[in-house]
DNA sequence: TCTGGGGTCCTAGGACCC
DNA sequence: TCTGGGGTCCTAGGACCC
């Protein structure tokens, strides 16, 4: 036990399995062992939306989510496909979120069903930490009857990583003398922040794994990616400082989007459902005491090809016809000759508190 | 086979002020 | 009158996360 020890940070990520669908199993015991999707109305291969999760005996066919929920009845028409009740999802959620914060402290939640735990001040070693993880399991199976998969590292990217490496299910333990060693070979699409944008340009470059990445030139990383070739260099080699916090960040928008159920030509539909997309905006801003100053709207045409107009607002307000005639006015500009349109959105940022000073600042 | 909806952060150019 | 540079805000678009 040497100080430099006590001074590393061991670092949980736990990520529920299939989440929704695990769900829609646990509710519907007839559900298991057949293929469950959650997602859009298939509507006989003609729907419009995306799974968003599906469970494994789906994946064998090659379903996955993000795939078009069409595409997904093409490869499995016999599977159970379900919309999803997302007022349940989160009340599971919240109840996970509980659970875990017994854990430590240190907490983290990241989206519905996912969070990091910073165990340091909990755990003496990996071994502690290794035990810690299996309670964490065992407690979530008892108390929403869900697996899980966790991964514990020296810090939050590592731990990410690591609990994606075994699912579902899943245990992975990477100590800090393994991390290199555990990162290089793994695609670097698995790295955070990495997407398929950016893999097919570090592809070009040559550069396939996390190992490949760490050995490339930061010079050349930094030539072609800015800012971000640094950090994308520093963390293949496994270092990221960011800590486990759940400082209550402080909201930077509000938005809603639909996508139509066909593209529609007729502008007058689309500023109806404009409005009412502004309409939920805005209750949501009274009920939540907010105030914004900007407004955005975005118009998707038939051809996928997108544009968002914004604006920002002489005051702060939260009143629904200044959203509404911003909203009109912005949309507009991108209405000017006719064209299929398939989805309309808006957003409002540049949000304040409303503290009872409604309308006050220049 | 087409591609949801909720967000966050970054970049880059232009306007404007000191 | 011409010129530079730093800082901040606004806008549009892109990439990424779950």
């Amino acid at each position: 036990m040497t100080a430099s020890c006590k001074a590393t940070r061991i670092i949980l990520h736990v990520d529920m399995d299939h989440f929704f669908s695990a769900i829609e199993e646990r509710e519907h015991p007839a559900f298991k062992g057949q293929p469950v999707v959650v997602g859009a109305d298939p509507k006989e291969g003609q729907g419009r939306g995306v799974v968003k999760t599906c469970n494994y005996e789906a994946r064998a066919f090659g379903i996955r989510s993000g795939m078009s929920i069409s595409e997904a009845w093409r490869r499995c028409p016999t599977a159970i496909y379900v919309r999803g009740d997302y007022r349940l999802y989160k009340d599971v959620s919240a109840t996970i979120m509980r659970t875990l914060m017994t854990f430590s402290e240190k907490f983290q939640p990241w989206g519905l069903d996912e969070a990091f735990l910073d165990v340091s001040s909990e755990v003496r070693d990996y071994a502690d930490a290794t035990d810690l993880a299996v309670s964490v399991k065992h407690d979530l199976l008892w108390h929403v009857n869900l697996t899980c998969s966790v991964g514990v590292g020296p810090n939050k990217l590592v731990a990410k990583i690591a609990s994606d490496f075994q699912k579902p299910d899943g245990l992975t333990v990477v100590t800090d003398d393994e991390v290199e060693r555990f990162l290089a070979p793994l695609p670097v699409r698995r790295m955070l922040w990495i997407g398929a944008k950016t893999e097919r340009k570090l592809k070009e470059l040559g550069i396939r794994t996390i190992g490949d990445l760490a050995s490339c030139d930061v010079a050349a990383l930094v030539e072609r990616f800015g800012v971000m070739g640094r950090r994308y260099h520093r963390w293949a080699h496994g270092v990221y400082t960011s800590a486990v916090g759940h400082r209550r960040r402080m909201r930077r928008s509000m938005g809603h989007e639909r996508t139509f159920a066909t593209d529609i030509v007729d502008r007058d539909v689309v500023l109806t459902r404009l409005d009412g997309l502004c309409e939920r905006i805005h209750q949501r801003a009274v009920k939540r005491r907010m105030l914004f100053k900007t407004v955005t709207v975005k118009v998707r045409f038939g051809n996928f090809q997108t544009f968002t107009h914004g604006k920002t607002l002489r005051l702060f307000t939260n009143r629904l016809t200044d959203l509404q005639t911003a909203a009109r006015e912005l949309v507009q500009r991108g209405l000017k000759e006719p064209r299929r349109i398939r989805l309309v959105g808006v957003r409002v940022s540049n949000l304040r508190s409303d503290q009872g000073q409604a309308n006050l600042d220049p």
